[in-house]
DNA sequence: TGAATCATGTAATAGGTTACATGATTCT
DNA sequence: AGAATCATGTAACCTATTACATGATTCA
């Protein structure tokens, strides 16, 4: 996950550990780790499968710095990542992963590829709904009452991600329309 | 995490390995892993830091199983993990952890303590909503527009999170009362 | 009896966490 | 000059993933 994460990042705009270390450490992207153990490691790797490689990029200042920027095959392995089917699991337990996907789409993709993302999006988390539903309306009473209203927050959380995708597609629909 | 997730389901009942695989790869915990390269040496961890030992209860059939529960230090450990305090990280990037330390609350720490740490977790997350709307109202211009909308589903799942957390309290309010 | 399921494990590998270490540059 | 921050790395440890392995019990 975080190899994906930095790739898309790089995608973006070529860029330094520590760069990156401070997105992860600043920023909403914080589910990822910014410890340098994390990070340069990931970096290594990303480079000895040739996804990356350092950038000509001298920058502004002589300052010691190793910015990185995506080769062709890490733009490939990133649009891989990206294209790869939508299944309940990932509705189910990795919404976030979906979400970072998204995040980094239209800018690699293109708008018309991020729309059929969200549909498959949709019509994932509408059957995982289903499931989740009969689930909650069976016999919990066995359960803790807090045992019962963690399950209905998540169930909440899956339905306030339903309404955002009915946006969102709406919001694609429009701007592809213009 | 997943010791703290065994903990908890052998604090409600003792179970063997295999029942809590059951558990992780056919309930809503699907978030942990069911494979027996997870379970099994986490058990062994677990018992070797005395914190679950093995049951007395044979069983229905004579069928070999290993069931676990919880020794005196293994119930201290779970309320140590309980009641520590809730930091602005855990509401942005671990909401799941908190749901499960909720999930497993009532039944451990009582009613009283329940509420005391929903409150808590309703202080932290506005806060932390305040802090990302802030960061939203920012200037994204030089963001993707998926970005732009993933950073939004982000918002609202938390402000759905926030309305579930004013009802669980309301819920448990009313119950003490009685 | 053979298939399915119950039930528990191990080994190799990969990756993250924590802590330590180092030096350059900028700012006061 | 000294503090803060920029910037990159390493080492030990822990844990999860994946795949393999084994045998018992139940059921058709």
């Amino acid at each position: 996950m975080l190899g994906y994460a930095i790739l898309g990042l790089l995608r973006a705009k070529p860029s330094s550990g520590y760069e990156l270390r401070k997105i992860f450490g600043e920023t909403p992207m914080g589910s990822f780790s910014d410890s340098p153990g994390a990070i340069y490691p990931a970096l290594l790797r990303l480079e000895d499968r040739k996804l990356i490689a350092a950038s000509p990029d001298a920058g502004p200042t002589q300052r010691r710095r190793k910015a990185f920027q995506l080769t062709r095959g890490g733009v490939v392995a990133l649009k891989e990542w990206l294209r790869a089917p939508i299944n309940e699991t990932d509705v189910a337990n990795r919404l976030n992963v979906l979400m970072l996907k998204f995040a980094f789409m239209d800018g690699t993709l293109g708008e018309r590829a991020t729309i059929a993302f969200l549909r498959e999006f949709e019509r994932e988390l509408n059957s995982y709904v289903a499931v989740l539903t009969k689930y909650v309306q069976g016999d919990l009473t066995h359960m803790a009452m807090s045992s019962r209203l963690a399950l209905q927050s998540g169930l909440l959380g899956y339905l306030a991600q339903a309404k955002w995708l009915a946006h969102a597609i709406a919001t694609y629909e429009e701007r592809v329309k213009l």
